[in-house]
DNA sequence: CCCCCAGTTGACAACGTTGTCTAGAGGCTA
DNA sequence: TAGCCTCTAGACAACGTTGTCAACTGGGGG
């Protein structure tokens, strides 16, 4: 590259200030903030003529300085995992939603599952003095919020609960899908049924487990460890996964998916199976309907964990003072094909 | 401790400030911004003492008064149409990895393809003095953006160009990919190919359909009107759009899809017809490749559209000056099935 | 005629931080 | 010992906005 131009061009222009626009108005600079803000007392004639320098000037309120004063910023935090993740999408969009129905903005990071990182991004939000937080927890320690919460930022966790400290979380009812999803094989005469979830680290890969393991001992099951799996979400792990399972003595004749991507990637392995293996997944996702057979489900609505959680942040910011709260949102399992095939009998 | 609430209430505000630092420190408040900022100049003794202070007060910076003071923000803005779409996941991921990468935050907002809105979102963030920003434009003129740009507020526009000003922008190569979509079908025997788009006043649908039209011109047919069929994306139009090309006395045999969204339509109209159609889509999709057949696609590189925007991002705010650059990053035509199948000849 | 009131308007001091400048405390050299 | 330098430390003035309060205007009532 040539040499970057120095001096000369407009290097960070100095933008007008409300002292300009009120010098130009040949008014005070107070009287232009009320104008501004459209606080009343200012007669017809004197608006009209500080909007007219704004517009000549082209000014614009620094909200940085608003903020300084007047303390509140109107934005709050949004730290997820993986915006790629189609999971977040929806909900970060009625995050969104609700944040601009309360007119503040949203500022939001990615946590890219590391603690660190997401400490990191959280403490340069409190930094910015966001109002509040949305948190999908990476780590499994927040103590270090603690004094961002006594200092007034509301934080609401979604999807996965705080670690060590007390405060509002929103989640899915995992354990409760996981035991349907379960039972839902089972009921379709299913006695042997493969596990494949995430890190045990993870809450909801534990929940999920749970679930799996109430189902099958409601339904006075065994379940041998090697048709459980936990770990990765990798393709190549999970695919040596479903293998080991598939390929053993005693197969299992049906795999519940722990979460979209090991779905995804079972659906891949299964194809390429002689037989025909039930599945089900945890998450929808879109086209779930489309591949042959259509895969069965338990849904979440992240849409409505992120609505939820959104609104009890406003909600304690409007000075709600209540013991946090755990809301559990409600899954739904979607039969589509995949989940009501019969154990094949070799 | 499942029990929090501290009588001594934490009513907002009364965060402990520099000020308050140094005093409990016994030194001076320049002294705790140094320390803060890791300036050099501090003895290690009074440093410990600064930071055992920091701690036990819990302080943490207020970057809006530091962002006052000193005129940048360290944050981008990004503006785009909507964070549920799965095509924005990606590019977003992508731009704030790059703002990451240079200790920026990302703030964004979704336009619902709403111009007043992506007006009204855009004017909010330079009110709050970004540094710069990341525009999916849904409105086609951009003007009021010209004192922004002018006060130094760098602007990159993705996947549509800027209206009525000139900028930075980053495009696919809607044109290019589009004309070799359906220069597949031709290849693969097709003359009746009907392309269903977004609507016209959508840069990226009229790109799209003039290389539907290229194509078809190169290869010498001929373009019934009742082929082409641009408007909403809503599932029931293209449905109807779909039926009406295909139950024609003389049908089309190939359907160019538009975009994801119509693409997932058509995928579910053709499944419920009794012949074959062959079909292409804009826009790739996770589990194109495991629906039957297989979905043919032009896959745009959205990770790459939104990295190469936010680098453009960085070397302007880095004083690079030089005319409005357009970058246009090239598509990919993937063939799985659809878009192989022959014309079926009643 | 004076007083009071409502309606406008602007001077001024915050808000919490950083850049600039100056004051001391030592140490070193001549 | 004087002179000079380096190093640490703090006082003070910005940054651009808003809240407070006081000053001015003109009109109406006593």
């Amino acid at each position: 590259m040539t040499d970057t131009a120095r001096g000369t061009s407009h290097r960070y222009g100095t933008r007008p200030t409300m002292k300009d626009v009120a010098a130009r108005a040949g008014v005070g600079l107070k009287t232009v903030s009320r104008v501004v803000n459209g606080e009343p007392g200012v007669t017809p004639d004197t608006e009209r003529r500080v909007q007219e320098a704004i517009t000549a000037l082209g000014f614009r309120r620094n909200d940085s300085a608003r903020i300084l004063r007047k303390g509140r910023t109107a934005s709050i935090g949004l730290v997820l995992e993986d915006l790629a993740d189609p999971f977040y999408g929806p909900l970060s969009r009625a995050v969104e939603e609700v944040a601009r129905s309360h007119g503040a903005l949203l500022i939001n990071g990615s946590s890219a599952e590391d603690p660190a990182r997401e400490q990191e991004l959280v403490l340069a939000l409190c930094a910015r003095r966001v109002d509040g937080l949305v948190v999908i927890p990476a780590g499994d320690d927040h103590r270090y919020l603690e004094p961002e919460i006594a200092a007034g930022v509301a934080t609401v966790f979604v999807d996965r609960p705080a670690g060590r400290i007390d405060a509002d979380v929103v989640l899915s009812d995992n354990f409760g899908g996981a035991r349907d999803a379960v039972a839902h094989l089972i009921a379709h005469g299913h006695r042997r049924i493969g596990f494949i979830g995430d890190q045990p680290r993870i809450h909801t890969a534990r929940e999920r487990l749970r679930g799996y393991r109430t189902a099958m001992a409601a339904a006075g099951l065994p379940v041998d460890d090697s048709w459980v799996s936990l770990g990765s979400t990798a393709p190549e792990r999970v695919r040596a996964a479903a293998a080991a399972m598939l390929d053993a003595p005693e197969p299992v004749t049906a795999l519940f998916a722990g979460n979209n991507r090991v779905t995804v990637t079972a659906v891949r392995v299964l194809r390429e199976r002689p037989h025909p293996v039930a599945l089900v997944g945890f998450d929808d996702f879109e086209l779930a309907d489309l591949v042959r057979p259509a895969i069965t489900v338990v849904a979440q609505d992240a849409a409505h964990m992120g609505r939820t959680a959104a609104v009890q942040l406003f909600r304690r910011l409007d000075g709600v003072d209540e013991t946090p709260r755990r809301m559990e949102i409600p899954t739904r399992l979607i039969p589509r094909g995949s989940g009501e095939i019969r154990p094949y009998e070799g």
